[in-house]
DNA sequence: TCACAAATCAAACGTTTGTTTGATTTATCT
DNA sequence: AGATAAATCAAACAAACGTTTGATTTGTGA
């Protein structure tokens, strides 16, 4: 599906305060009023409301298609060169998207789940992303560079669950840490840093062997 | 505050359906109708909906007051025993009270806060569990057992979010892992050995020198 | 310039929302 | 048993909800 300027406009909208107040939480005049458009347009570019948040993860999933295919793949690359270029990806997507993250991290707290499309959707791509690791971790097991007992699920868990935790509990490391006069994008590359040397040494300590770099 | 049987049978009901459909999701009617109540018994018992949630966080908050302070004082555990002790802890009640972690996870999201009042016991909590971790490593750093340059931030961040993913997307895990004909207590069970077993691994490597148990 | 389609609008639609009302039942206490 | 308070109920309330309508404006191609 295209959608023209308006309606990405309009999903940029949504993209936000979908992400503030959650979709239940957020109504279509309210998306109306900071989209500055009529309420009805909503229903005439999308159909609902509900087909309007199905087209943002459309849109947002179909930015994002390829990306790991390209590291999998790079014969140049050690395995655990890759591993570090895959959280330093997971860091900066999951930073760069912050909005989009919330949403999809509400939609996987649902437990009714509102649209098949949307779980189908969600679904997919975890899919790739544990398909991914998967295969770097076995390259390295292969290769003899990495221990054999990996648990490719729970490192995903820390490598996806650690970044996502660190950007929702943000505004409080901010307080602990005396940090509430640092500008939002300082913040997010001293964080972006952290987080990778943190993650890095994680898996650097749990997978390879210790004489390997 | 003190709640009767009835009180705390609704918050009970309304914990399981904030933790499937969120709170806006979620009509006092659809309370009512699960709890086998009048929808005016809930403005009746709490004033309104917003009080109830905040009822919820109460009661929810004052059952696991104590806790932490047991482990953290105890003088016969060394500094690694603690954490061990502090990571099993915390899986096991982010495990056991699923919904109600569900509901304060969808809190933390939302950029703009309903009430003062949660926000304040999320980051009074966030606190106490950030100090006690803290006050750990810095007891085993002080006896020489762990490395000096620690982050209790991302560590906590590791330990939190390695849980809280896992639990959230336990449904794909089940099917990837093909486990689905296991029953919810018993993938539950196998779900914290794994968890405790990565984790504790993940913080041995991460702040032990080689040379400590 | 005309005709036709796309876009926009205010207004209204029928539901559902959280809350309140006032009557009625149930429990408690002397 | 009788009086007083607590609990429960169906019904109604205004407000907000997602969506539709029908008229009006804007844009496009001939």
């Amino acid at each position: 599906m295209e959608y023209n300027a308006k309606q990405l406009q309009i999903i940029q909208v949504a993209e936000r305060l979908f992400a503030g107040k959650g979709f239940s939480g957020t109504s279509i005049r309210d998306i109306a009023h900071e989209a500055d458009i009529n309420v009805s347009m909503i229903s005439y570019y999308f159909g609902s409301k509900e087909k309007l948040i199905e087209a943002l993860f459309e849109v947002r999933f179909n930015e994002s298609a390829e990306r790991l295919d390209n590291i999998v793949s790079n014969e140049d690359l050690s395995p655990l060169q890759k591993i570090y270029i895959l959280i330093d990806g997971v860091i900066d997507r999951l930073l760069g998207n912050k909005c989009f993250h919330n949403i999809m991290l509400r939609e996987q707290l649902s437990g009714e789940e509102r649209t098949q499309v949307i779980s189908d959707l969600i679904y997919e791509l975890k899919l790739k992303n544990w398909q991914g690791i998967n295969s770097i971790l076995r390259e390295g097991q292969e290769k003899g560079h990495f221990k054999e007992s990996i648990d490719a699920t729970l490192l995903s868990a820390t490598l996806y669950g650690t970044v996502n935790h660190a950007i929702t509990t943000q505004s409080f490391y901010r307080r602990i840490n005396s940090l509430e006069s640092l500008g939002q994008d300082e913040f997010d590359k001293s964080l972006k840093q952290k987080l990778s040397k943190h993650l890095k040494s994680i898996f650097k300590a749990t997978v390879a062997y210790e004489t390997i770099e």
